[in-house]
DNA sequence: AGCACA
């Protein structure tokens, strides 16, 4: 039912020291915004690039009269208010006051965050973005990333104020022509702020540059520049090696949490980081070696394989763009191998040791998820295929407190790993199941009762129901 | 061209 007697057009009627601005055009900047307003009073907040359309904008004065001011002014101006050659039309908001101003991308850094529309990676060079940016001022360093957004860089400049300048000229408008393979259609920039304030390069390359470091090395994998595909022999194009794995989790019934994979990863060689994310949907991790060739032999080796019995946690696996992860050193999701244990035990943040450092440790992980096992080590969470953990002796051989492969020189095969399996017979070549070392481990009988128990102690080499 | 955010 209608309210009110009053006209549509009642948000004209009360004046307010925050105005309405529509029509804008959706490049608009807030510096534009202050441009155009500035001239009747001081501007205290804005927001723009509101609504589905970014078209509009809100700007608050300091004082009632200051908007009072504009409002009238082009009320009666023959010229109307224009941003961009668009007319843009004013009133006062229906509020009194911006609240929570300033989405992240829009308070000011000295790093800008830079979308290119309608290209791929491989479209727009790193060199191309450092020319057009570098009109501005010095560029300190570039990283650059595909997301669902699309193709983006990070552009790190001296100062917030000439990455202001950058983003004034250059947010909507598009990359010249000339600098861009012919194939490409438009390619407009839209340009944010980060909340980064430096970058962290580790190489030089097609990705990433960091300018005020011509030492640093050069990333040897990544130095060919936009993926080229590699072509095999049969003419088939094959994705080029990287001693980091991109492993896809299919069918996972099961938590597949950093320690199992660490577990069955170290069967081939030291680990040295691993994290895990979820992509479309499904649950991947990377895992990496220190080298292309381990990493090679953990692919051929565990591809269309289960971690679990019964076709659960199916990995299928590839190599990934990375060559150096650059993940967490403790977390929920990852783990840093690499990094040296003293930080980790005498840092205090780290709220557990990792199992295989200290058995005894207390409960290590999110116990909901799991049922706890008769030791302190949950079952479920070292894949039961492990024949130290069914013994329940000491599970890891590694010296108390060191890594595995980070502190001493022993062999890059964990000795659990290496104890049960010859040298040189492939771990998993008898089985769909990962069972290293174990040609037929008494785990459960494929199709009995994979998970779905109510309460009850797993069945051994069974992990968990997961969610429970 | 018509009022944000969470």
């Amino acid at each position: 039912m209608s309210t009110s007697g009053q006209p549509q057009f009642r948000y004209t009627q009360t004046p307010s020291k925050v105005l309405h601005l529509r029509n804008l055009p959706w490049e608009c900047t807030e510096e534009e915004l202050i441009e155009l307003c500035k001239p009747f009073g001081k501007i205290v907040n804005t927001k723009c690039n509101v609504g589905a359309n970014r078209n509009q904008a809100f700007v608050e004065f300091a004082d009632l009269n200051q908007a009072i001011q504009m409002v009238s002014y082009y009320a009666s101006s023959s010229e109307p208010a224009q941003v961009r050659g668009k007319t843009v039309y004013i009133q006062y908001s229906n509020r009194h006051e911006i609240v929570n101003n300033k989405s992240p991308g829009d308070v000011p850094g000295n790093v800008l965050l830079v979308t290119i529309e309608g290209v791929e990676a491989g479209d727009v060079s790193i060199d191309v973005i450092h020319l057009v940016f570098s009109a501005f001022g010095f560029v300190h360093k570039i990283a650059t990333f595909e997301k669902a957004a699309g193709f983006q860089a990070l552009i790190q400049f001296t100062d917030a104020e000439t990455a202001s300048s950058a983003r004034v000229a250059l947010d909507g408008r598009s990359i010249p022509r000339y600098l861009l393979p012919e194939h490409v259609g438009s390619c407009h920039l839209r340009i944010s702020y980060s909340a980064h304030t430096d970058l962290n390069i580790k190489f030089q390359s097609h990705r990433s540059r960091d300018y005020t470091n011509p030492y640093l090395p050069v990333n040897p994998t990544a130095i060919e520049g936009p993926v080229q595909p590699v072509v095999g022999p049969d003419g088939k194009k094959k994705e080029p090696e990287s001693n980091v794995l991109l492993a896809s989790i299919e069918n996972m019934q099961y938590a597949v949490t950093v320690d199992v994979l660490h577990t069955v990863f170290s069967a081939f060689g030291t680990v040295q980081k691993i994290a895990i994310f979820e992509k479309n949907g499904g649950t991947q991790a990377l895992i990496q070696y220190p080298d292309i060739a381990t990493a090679a032999v953990a692919k051929e080796t565990l591809e269309g394989h289960c971690i679990y019995d019964g076709g659960y946690c199916k990995l299928h696996l590839s190599y990934s763009r990375h060559t150096d992860l650059n993940v967490k050193a403790y977390s929920e999701k990852s783990r840093d191998y690499t990094i040296p244990d003293a930080s980790l035990l005498a840092g205090g943040q780290v709220s557990a040791p990792t199992a295989w450092q200290n058995p005894q440790a207390g409960p290590m992980y999110p116990m909901n998820n799991y049922a706890a096992g008769p030791t302190q080590v949950p079952a479920g969470q070292v894949p039961a295929w492990d024949p130290a953990v069914q013994a329940g002796g000491p599970v890891y051989a590694s010296a108390p407190g060191t890594f595995p492969g980070q502190t001493y020189s022993a062999p890059p095969v964990p000795t659990y790993v290496t104890a049960a399996m010859p040298v040189g017979s492939s771990p998993l070549s008898q089985s769909s199941t990962i069972s290293p070392g174990v040609a037929s481990m008494p785990m459960t009988q494929t199709g009995i009762q994979p998970n779905l128990r109510p309460g009850g102690a797993p069945p051994v080499g069974q992990p968990p129901y997961y969610g429970r």
